[in-house]
RNA sequence: GUGGCUGUAGCUCAAGUGGCAGAGCACCUGACUGUGGAUCAGGAUGUUGUGGGUUCAAGUCCCAUCAGCCACCCCA
């Protein structure tokens, strides 16, 4: 009875074996680039005082995104929407025994009260990944790298995915020199932040709104358009010249247009997307200088990126490269001769358990075409069964289920057919 | 939070202007009482997302609500 089951909370998913098999394979890939570059793997509470957030409680993340309740105490709770305050409490609880940098990486969940769509849910998980401490172009570099690091390893090529690269400083200068006063950047920031989600002429007046000039939108214009605008940048000469010697420069892209709506973020910004556009921003990040002074300590630089589950997916999943994910562990079933001899189909499993390889049983009696079924749709590989004929002349029959041949097998030998069979 | 599209069996979808709710795949049983994917023969399946309303009659029209999706907002 369908409408009788009780509705899942809104934006959240269930993770069936097979969603789940994607999630640990994520999370693996995630740890492989994470830990190739020396990161540490890190956690903190999924609950959190509203308090910790509370010097963005002005943003719209905290204020209106968060799920914020009382406990029976009355203390107001929130479940994290991001993990960065919770970083900042952590460096600066051990701010004077940690060994700067600090290199740490995370995945784990996260909850924003938005609207779900396709690529956004209200429970989500992300990988964050950040180096605390150091305030150069290079570290920047090493963030980008293991972004293209990871992009590679999950099979993605330059031409698919790219990391679109902008520095906030480097901004700042230009709009400063087509006369754009400083108060006014972030409202500059916003128009070309829409400069693909409006039409030209509701993008024109939108600019003469925050009251540019003609001059000053043909000048924005040729800014958002020159693809060599990093030169004139050193930090992001540097950057890019420390992404070649990492062997992430095929996956970087100098684009004008990348702003990043984060106000924290100081200087180099990052986010990669599909090459055709068609998703969200499957990672976002970027330099940031003052991360523990909110918490109360002292200020320290870092850059670091996110990444969430779901939009990684559908691009992986657009161009077939989730790998065929088998969540059966067991590779061996014993099947069940009949009700005499369950106990004996029992101790052949946990015989072949101490081979080392995982095994399920069929635990009750039935006929053996059900078993065999079974067998094959939960994944088995093979299919031992003990019968009066096996047990008289010592042997297992042993079945290969993609091969469909069956052998009988004597039991010393059990061990090293299965070996063969299953590994 | 604002606006829009959609909701029929486990899945994909049918059911002119309201007139008995269907198909394919999947599933179950048997042919095959020591063997799975093929074949054949049978079989089960829905309060048409939910709750109201209009009507002799509602999957179909109206209202509300929930969920998914799309745009905005924001962002992973």
């Amino acid at each position: 009875m369908a409408n009788k089951i009780i509705q899942s909370v809104k934006g959240t998913r269930d993770f069936y074996p097979e969603q789940m098999a994607v999630r640990t394979w994520l999370y693996n890939q995630m740890r492989a680039s994470s830990e190739a570059f020396g990161y540490q793997e890190y956690d903190g509470p999924f609950l959190e005082p509203l308090a910790l957030y509370a010097a963005k409680s002005g943003e719209e993340l905290v204020k209106e995104q968060a799920f914020v309740f009382p406990d029976r105490g009355g203390d107001l709770i929130t479940l994290r929407p991001e993990l960065t305050p919770t970083l900042a409490r952590m460096v600066a609880r051990r701010q004077n025994q940690l060994a700067f940098p600090v290199r740490w990486w995370s995945f784990g969940p996260f909850w924003r009260y938005e609207k779900p769509q396709k690529g956004r849910a209200r429970e989500f998980f992300q990988w964050n990944i950040d180096m605390i401490g150091v305030n150069s172009p290079e570290a920047d570099a090493e963030l980008a790298a293991v972004g293209a690091n990871f992009l590679k390893r999950v099979g993605l090529s330059p031409s698919e995915v790219k990391i679109l690269v902008n520095n906030r400083r480097l901004m700042d200068e230009q709009l400063d020199s087509i006369g754009v006063a400083p108060e006014r950047r972030k409202a500059v920031f916003r128009l070309i932040d829409r400069r693909d989600k409006l039409s030209p002429s509701a993008w024109e007046e939108y600019a003469a709104e925050i009251g540019l000039s003609a001059a000053q939108v043909s000048g924005l214009r040729e800014m958002l358009a020159a693809e060599n605008l990093w030169e004139q940048s050193e930090e992001l000469v540097r950057f890019f010249e420390a992404a070649e010697a990492l062997e992430a420069r095929e996956y970087l892209k100098y684009a004008p247009y990348i702003i990043r709506g984060l106000d924290y973020y100081t200087g180099t910004v990052f986010e990669a997307r599909d090459a055709e556009g068609e998703f969200r921003a499957i990672l976002g990040g970027g330099r940031y200088d003052n991360l523990v002074a909110d918490v109360g300590g002292k200020p320290v630089a870092g850059v670091g990126f996110a990444m969430g589950d779901m939009v990684i997916t559908l691009v992986l999943e657009k161009y077939g490269r989730l790998p065929a994910l088998n969540p059966q562990p067991a590779k061996v079933l014993v099947a069940v001769f009949d009700a005499d001899h369950l106990l004996d189909a029992y101790r052949l499993a946990s015989e072949v358990r101490g081979f080392g390889f995982p095994t399920a049983t069929y635990p009750e009696p039935a006929k053996l075409g059900k078993q065999f079924k079974y067998a094959d749709k939960i994944g088995a590989r093979v299919v031992l069964l003990l019968g009066p004929d096996e047990i008289a002349q010592n042997t297992v029959a042993v079945k290969n289920l993609s091969t469909r041949e069956q052998t009988s097998v004597p039991r010393p030998q059990l061990r090293s057919v299965l070996a063969e069979l299953v590994s």
